[in-house]
DNA sequence: CACGTGACCGATT
DNA sequence: AAATCGGCCACGT
C-alpha cells in the first residue's frame, strides 16, 4: 500500500483484503491506514461509495462488536453476513473474539 | 479561513 | 450494562 494514496484509497484497500467470513472495527482500519484517530472517517468512507461497488463493507463494525447502522440498513448489513457465515443476533451483535480479523 | 457534520472511540460516570 | 462526554479529523459549504 503506498503512503502517498488518499485516505479513501487506503481505507478502500483495506476494506478489500478482509477475508470473507471475518469482520474487522472502523477503529483498526483508521490505523491500518495511518490515520488512528480518523475512525469516523472510515465510516464516511463507505457511506460514499459508489453505487455498485464490490468492495465488502459489511465486514465492518463498531468496537463494540456491532453494526452501526440502522434501520433497512443495519438489516441489509446483517443479511450479508449472515450468509457468509458470521453470526450475528436480531440486533446486530456479533462476537468479535470469534470473528475479528487480526491482520 | 471558520464552521458544522458524522457507518467512531475510549474513558468515565 | 448503558448513557454521557470530550476528542478526533476528513470533507463539504
Amino acid at each position: 500500500m503506498e503512503h502517498n494514496d488518499s485516505f479513501p484509497q487506503r481505507v478502500w484497500q483495506i476494506v478489500a483484503s478482509i477475508p470473507e467470513g471475518k469482520v474487522t472495527t472502523y477503529g483498526e482500519i483508521a490505523r491500518l491506514a495511518g490515520s488512528p484517530r480518523a475512525a469516523r472517517q472510515v465510516g464516511g468512507v463507505l457511506k460514499r461509495l459508489p453505487e455498485g461497488s464490490t468492495l465488502p463493507w459489511h465486514r465492518v463494525v463498531n468496537s463494540q462488536g456491532t453494526i452501526s447502522l440502522t434501520g433497512p440498513d443495519l438489516q441489509r448489513q446483517r443479511q450479508a453476513l449472515l450468509s457468509e457465515g458470521v453470526q450475528v443476533s436480531g440486533t446486530g451483535k456479533i462476537n468479535l473474539r470469534k470473528y475479528r480479523w487480526d491482520y
